[in-house]
DNA sequence: TCTGGGGTCCTAGGACCC
DNA sequence: TCTGGGGTCCTAGGACCC
């Protein structure tokens, strides 16, 4: 018996939500997104197997996904339904004894476990979600979090069978060819900055001088890189619930607001949902963000530390509007945001 | 191809205090 | 008259992820 993390990915998780729920849409190609209206500002949440061969991917305009598969079905999400099918797939995993269960999100979750076995135990976890809720789902095997989550990128259809280990008996033969931007946590900002030092490959950055990135990257970065180039990551998956920092909403116009006055309507607004979810999540608020996209594309947040922690609308659309002065420009806007920040626990 | 919405964490500079 | 360090808080922005 070893300790094990598993982590488990749904497939196109919104649309295969979606095809349940309409199965004469099942082998053609769906898109979910927005209101589902490919002329509106909106992006890709998810497109189905279908749709990506024709080349959609999550965060493509809308409109360009239509450009690419016109044929394809163009569905609004529906975020409280996933939620809930979510939350039945969380569920099912709890339901499996000796096992903890830590969310990252709709579709995916760390599963830890004391198990001789841990190909055995991906294969029942896929029957049990597959069998509860018609949704299929991968597996990825670890010695720790980071490789169990990358793993799952080898489990996928198109690239695996469904299950796939990485420990650090094959990390060097897996991984160390591959791009930085393979690893989770290193996206494309950072690839570039440590291309320009000289390091492409994981094997490079594993071998890198992590006080030197330190020095160049940032005194937690730098090192923090090195260790994913080597695998290394939390071992123990976590059960308690997680405690939010912060709750916002943002909405894109579908016509930049080119009146500040009707600006500050639509701020005074977003702070009064947020002030009654937080009032309803019992949380007060200690600070308030702003979030300003400037059309045609320029974005720039202001903040400020409330007097004292709120969960009153009015008090909090008062502090919201106050910070929404302190932008120097008056120009259109394309987007409007506001976050609630809660105390430190 | 004109680029969503909801989050988290890190960094760096300045203010302020001792 | 000129100049220490350390510590903490506040703020804006960057980067990443789902």
């Amino acid at each position: 018996m070893a300790y094990w993390v598993l982590h488990v990915d749904l497939d196109q998780f919104l649309a295969a939500v979606e095809v349940l729920r309409r199965p004469e849409l099942a082998g053609r190609p769906v898109v979910v997104g927005g209101k589902g209206d490919p002329t509106q500002r909106a992006v890709v949440a998810t497109a189905s197997y279908e749709a990506r061969a024709f080349g959609v991917r999550s965060g493509m305009p809308l409109r360009t996904a239509a450009k690419r598969c016109p044929d394809a079905v163009f569905l609004p999400a529906d975020n409280a339904h996933y939620e809930e099918v979510s939350e039945e797939v969380m569920a099912t995993l709890r339901d499996r004894p000796g096992v903890v269960v830590e969310v990252m999100g709709w579709d995916e979750a760390f599963v830890g476990a004391e198990t001789g076995d841990p190909e055995a135990l991906a294969a029942a976890i896929r029957s049990d979600v597959l069998e509860r809720t018609r949704l299929r789902c991968c597996v990825g095997i670890g010695d720790n979090m980071l490789r169990a989550k990358l793993a799952t990128g080898f489990a996928k259809p198109g690239a695996g069978e469904g299950v796939y280990r990485l420990t650090a008996a094959n990390w060097a033969e897996v991984m160390h060819h591959r791009d930085t931007r393979a690893l989770w946590g290193i996206g494309a900002k950072t690839a570039r900055k440590l291309a320009e030092r000289g390091i492409t490959t994981v094997g490079e950055l594993a071998a890198a001088d992590p006080a030197a990135l330190a020095a160049e990257l940032g005194p937690a970065l730098g090192p923090w890189y090195v260790q994913l180039g080597r695998g290394i990551g939390r071992v123990v998956v976590e059960g308690t619930p997680w405690v939010p920092r912060s709750r916002s909403h943002e909405t894109t116009f579908q016509e930049n607001l080119t009146e500040w006055e009707d600006v500050r309507i639509e701020v005074a607004a977003l702070a009064r949902r947020v002030a009654a979810e937080i009032a309803g999540a019992g949380r007060p608020a200690v600070r308030v963000a702003v979030k300003v996209r400037f059309a045609p594309f320029s974005t720039s947040t202001r903040s400020a530390t409330l007097d004292a922690p709120t969960t009153d609308a009015e008090r909090f659309a008062a502090a919201a509007l106050d910070v929404l002065e302190r932008f120097p420009s008056r120009r259109a806007v394309r987007l409007l945001g506001v976050r609630a920040e809660f105390a430190p626990v």
